[in-house]
DNA sequence: CAACAAAAAACGGACATCCGTCCTTTTTCT
DNA sequence: AGAAAAAGGACGGATGTCCGTTTTTTGTTG
């Protein structure tokens, strides 16, 4: 699989988004019209995001937002009961898209090497498609209040998680060496996360994400892989 | 070499750093006497990064400040000129710290085995010496205005060409494998930054610095060492 | 050592600005 | 026309910075 075809497997359309973030948020939208919801909420989405590729999210004013997204700070108060929930409503929905992207991806395949490669391909590709709403996720968490903090925080594990039960897999499996799991786990987050993070190196360098990709899987195969 | 020789034989003493900040800020500094300027940049720089180890810089005010050092608004402004130039001044004497200290560290070995070894162990002991410098310099560098931003970026650049030579070096005396030099270095540099990005994990999970230190050290052998 | 004046440093009130949020008014939709 | 949605003025509070005032330090003289 390269990123072209993920692409099109995943499709994690903004409308998609949206609609999830209306069900589990209708409580606070004062907007009762579905449609008139989804729409809003795209812009405002996009909006935030574009701001917050530029600078915090702190420092972006509810007046940046509206003037971005088109809405006036009083529509906007219909969509949010403050900023700060607007923040975590943002960085909520963002984990959540992670984890079942992730897990669905690799309940397709059945071998741990293969589970591994295909959870390696599909956190990349998936920072790649959405790559400032991963980087605001990253970079946004510790704004955070305390509760929500340890979401996010619980969510960082969740996610090493992911990739701690795929190598012991293997490890048990035999296909695997038998090297430190979790802090290997965490390493191997951390690469991952750096193609976000460190995004305008890698595209001034022209490395593709299915270059990176590859390379990180190799990099894996080469510390794990037996013979 | 482990950690705790390593604390002693750099020893970046606070008044050192505060001296360096003194010498190359003197314009715009408008206390004489030195003995002073160095005692209350100190008392500046430790409530800084203390309240920013918390919250982001930019949410931390200048009477946050003022509370935590000890210092009233007006002196704390015979320091510096204003709130962003704080901000640059502790991120550019941040990043010539930590290049000083790697460079003089590699210049002590010859071999490029021996000198990839300290580099990583340097850049790791160095992050947990400093670690709320180390937080505060990689997650408030987006901060800046454009033109510093570019420093910002300079100095990643920087430090990862300490690792490319090496490994470069390694690869043409034969005695590294000839992985994709810049994309590993990359790599490595991401693995070397969530030692002190993710401080809050290896914490909890009681992963002591030179437990991270030898893993890495081993991950980059098990990568690059041929046979 | 004490007294004191000048210089240096620290202080904190004041001000203009910006920000989040509320709420009444206006516009749009049904 | 009535309901739903959007608009944006207004307000209380916080913030960065300036600057006149007060306190501390320093150097000098008796």
């Amino acid at each position: 699989m390269v990123y072209n075809e993920f692409k099109k497997i995943v499709n994690i359309s903004k409308e998609d988004i949206s609609g999830q973030i209306l069900e589990q948020n209708r409580a606070s939208i004062k907007v009762k019209k579905e449609k008139k919801v989804i729409e809003n909420l795209i812009k405002i989405i996009d909006a935030t995001l574009d701001i917050c590729s530029k600078k915090s999210f702190q420092s972006m004013s509810i007046r940046d937002l509206s003037a971005a997204s088109g809405l006036s700070r009083g529509a906007l108060y219909s969509y949010f009961t403050n900023k700060e929930e607007l923040l975590i409503l943002l960085l909520t929905q963002g984990r959540q898209i992670v984890y079942q992207v992730l897990t669905e991806q690799i309940s397709t395949v059945t071998s741990p090497h293969e589970k591994l490669k295909i959870a390696i391909k599909s956190h990349i590709y998936l920072s790649e498609a959405m790559d400032t709403w991963f980087y605001f996720n990253y970079i946004e968490a510790r704004n955070l209040p305390k509760n929500e903090q340890k979401n996010a925080i619980e969510s960082e594990l969740e996610t090493e998680k992911i990739f701690i039960d795929i190598i012991e897999e293997g490890i048990a499996e035999g296909v695997f060496k038998d090297e430190n799991v979790v802090l290997l786990s965490s390493t191997l987050k951390a690469i991952l996360q750096d193609w976000y993070l460190k995004r305008w190196k890698y595209r001034s360098r022209k490395t593709s994400v299915d270059e990176y990709a590859d390379f990180v899987i190799k990099i894996m195969e080469s510390i794990l892989l037996i013979g």
